[in-house]
RNA sequence: GGCGACGUAGCUCAGAGGCAGAGCGGGCGCUUCAUAAGCGCUAGGUCGUUGGUUCGAAUCCAUCCGUCGCCA
């Protein structure tokens, strides 16, 4: 029986282009993973969306002179066409401000208030008698208690670092008309986080699979105690409450936007005409939930989220939650404002996909920070995509196509412990392979299957096909045929990781059809290559990328958009 | 300030008590089917610092230095 496998993926705020980092943080790991489960014969559910709500948007809508909306409408298309172009395979990606996703949060927030879950109360917040209106944290200002500095926001002061509360500014002023606030009493509703701190540590207790980075900073926050949190804001740009007399008043962005991982399964069920289908990946054993995400978002989906499934009841709980560490780029880190960033739709605009995926997998942050580099992009996929697996398949076919009348050569001659070594060798690596994604070990399974690249390039070496074919022409049949079996198995195995590039290993083969739909079995694979069968004119599966590309591209870095 | 990580070869990173590793780059050689690609051999490191535990520490503990993140 199939497994379910739902594949939740961390909500992009929909107010700026994606860059690097949010790639290698979660997007690539987890199309990876749902690639390798669909390979397998799994059902996979994968979702996400454009994060629509939060003061991000509403500031840069502020700026633009635009309404929100705008500003998610124009970076929603601008992630849907990256996802396409970098093969990111979502079942749907969809956004938090939809009537659907409204509907799940304010029954959630109904069912939660109705258990006493969320209970109302009194908080102080800053309001602005000009606006007329409580401001967001973000939009007071004023000087920082701890460093001095005049422009620090009511959320934290960029030059201390210090995270404040806009109480604590010395001579607050509203950031949008520059009268001072002054604090009053706000009526908002609480989530009852405290009732599961317990429950957490129990359920986190048998967790010994996952990540060190993940569980150790999990128990960590629970060890620290769980407060209640506020979750709805006085604010106007949001999902409103499912409640009369609050229309002034919005959910909080953090409790709602989890919510979507929900939504989105249900709403992605309605458009397949199959309304109850979204059950079969969020209830019973034959369902696993994974979520993929970055470090920054770990207590959302290790602690809140689950503290809301189970104030919920009857939903699943996350089986796993494989958080990536940072990536960083040139030794800094990611910088939008400083624009020291490499924006996804430019990498596109100039590079292959794959190269890309090819270095985020390899060098993915899975338990550490890794750094991303122009200089070792360019190596990587000079020396190491190029040279190694590009090479091996090019030297393979465009070999085989001149010399055998463009077919898989037939009349080899017997196999003997070459052969058996290097076809033991591709079974044990598909297995190798398999065992890795299953684990979310993205980096090791692509190491293990370029290992099989480099020792098919060794046999290679040792059968000289080149030379047997002056004198024994079955010889050079039988060399170049294993070959062929190993690039068969070879583009099944790195279809995850690299699908375009596979895509196109699959069609040389002389196969049509999607590689996706290859099954992960070696003796499959193996008797799909039939000798005689008709390949097709190899070219390259990858370029070769000068070394100043690296020069020019780190030279941009930085410098204002 | 509190918490959590990270620091290993020129570069990017594995390893987590038992002889310091891989890929790439460097040097030497072989090869020529292939995108000057491939294969073999080789050099190189006091495993950030200082102490401690241990028969034995890159690994465990403490300290300091540096980097990063989260929280206040």
């Amino acid at each position: 029986m199939p497994e379910r496998i739902f594949i939740g993926v961390a909500w992009p705020y929909a107010n700026g282009p994606l860059h690097m980092g949010h790639i290698a943080g979660c997007y690539l790991a987890a199309d990876i993973f749902a690639r390798y489960h669909r390979m397998k014969g799994n059902d996979v559910l994968m979702v996400s969306g454009s994060d629509a709500h939060g003061t991000p948007i509403t500031i840069r809508a502020d700026q633009e002179g635009v309404e929100p909306d705008v500003i998610l409408e124009r970076y929603h298309a601008q992630f849907l066409d990256t996802w396409d172009r970098l093969g990111i395979t979502f079942d749907l990606f969809t956004t938090t401000h939809t009537d659907n996703h409204r509907r799940v949060v304010q029954d959630i927030f109904q069912r939660l208030k109705d258990l006493d879950y969320i209970y109302p109360d009194t908080m102080l917040l800053a309001h602005c008698a000009g606006c007329t209106r409580f401001l967001p944290d973000r939009y007071v200002e004023g000087v920082c208690p701890h460093c001095r500095n005049e422009r620090a926001r009511g959320d934290q002061c960029d030059n201390c670092g210090h995270t404040l509360d806009p109480i604590e500014l010395v001579e607050p002023r509203c950031s949008i008309c520059g009268e001072t606030p002054d604090f009053r009493d706000s009526e908002h509703f609480f989530l009852r986080l405290s009732a599961f701190e317990q429950p957490l540590l129990d359920w986190i207790g048998d967790k010994d699979f996952w990540r060190p980075n993940v569980a150790n900073s999990t128990r960590g926050f629970l060890q620290g105690g769980l407060k209640d949190r506020a979750i709805t804001r006085d604010l106007t740009w949001g999902v409103p409450l499912p409640l009369d007399g609050y229309d002034e008043k919005r959910i909080y962005v953090w409790f709602e936007a989890v919510i979507g991982y929900l939504s989105a399964a249900v709403e992605w069920a309605e458009l397949n005409g199959k309304p109850e289908a979204w059950e079969d990946f969020w209830k019973g054993d034959n369902a696993r939930s994974y979520y993929f995400i970055g470090k920054d978002n770990i207590p959302f989906h290790s602690i809140i989220w689950p503290a809301m499934i189970m104030a919920y009841g009857g939903l699943n709980l996350p089986y796993d939650v494989p958080a990536n560490e940072f990536l960083s780029l040139e030794s800094r880190k990611f910088s939008t404002s400083q624009n020291w960033a490499v924006w996804v739709p430019d990498y596109l605009d100039r590079y292959d996909p794959d190269p890309l995926r090819y270095l985020l997998s390899i060098n993915m942050p899975e338990t550490g920070d890794t750094d991303f580099s122009w200089t070792e992009f360019v190596r990587r996929n000079n020396d190491e995509l190029v040279a190694t697996y590009g090479n091996l398949v090019n030297r393979v076919l465009r070999f085989t196509y001149r010399n055998f009348d463009g077919q898989v050569p037939v009349e080899a001659a017997p196999p003997e412990d070459a052969e058996a070594a290097l076809l033991d060798s591709t079974r044990q690596a598909m297995a190798d392979v398999d065992d890795c994604l299953a684990h979310t070990r993205f980096r090791a399974g692509i190491s293990r299957a370029f290992a099989l690249a480099q020792e098919t390039n060794r046999y290679l070496d040792s059968r000289a096909p080149w030379q047997a074919i002056k004198t024994d022409r079955a010889d050079a049949a039988r060399s170049l045929g294993t070959a062929i079996q190993v690039l068969n198995c070879l583009k099944v195995v790195l279809a995850p990781y690299l699908p375009f590039t596979s895509q196109k290993l699959h069609g040389f083969l002389g196969f049509d059809g999607d590689v996706s739909s290859e099954p992960w079995d070696f003796d499959a694979l193996v008797g799909n290559i039939k000798p005689g069968a008709p390949l097709r004119n190899p070219s390259a599966l990858y370029t070769k990328l000068d070394t100043v590309v690296a020069e020019q591209e780190a030279e941009q870095l930085g410098v204002p958009a």
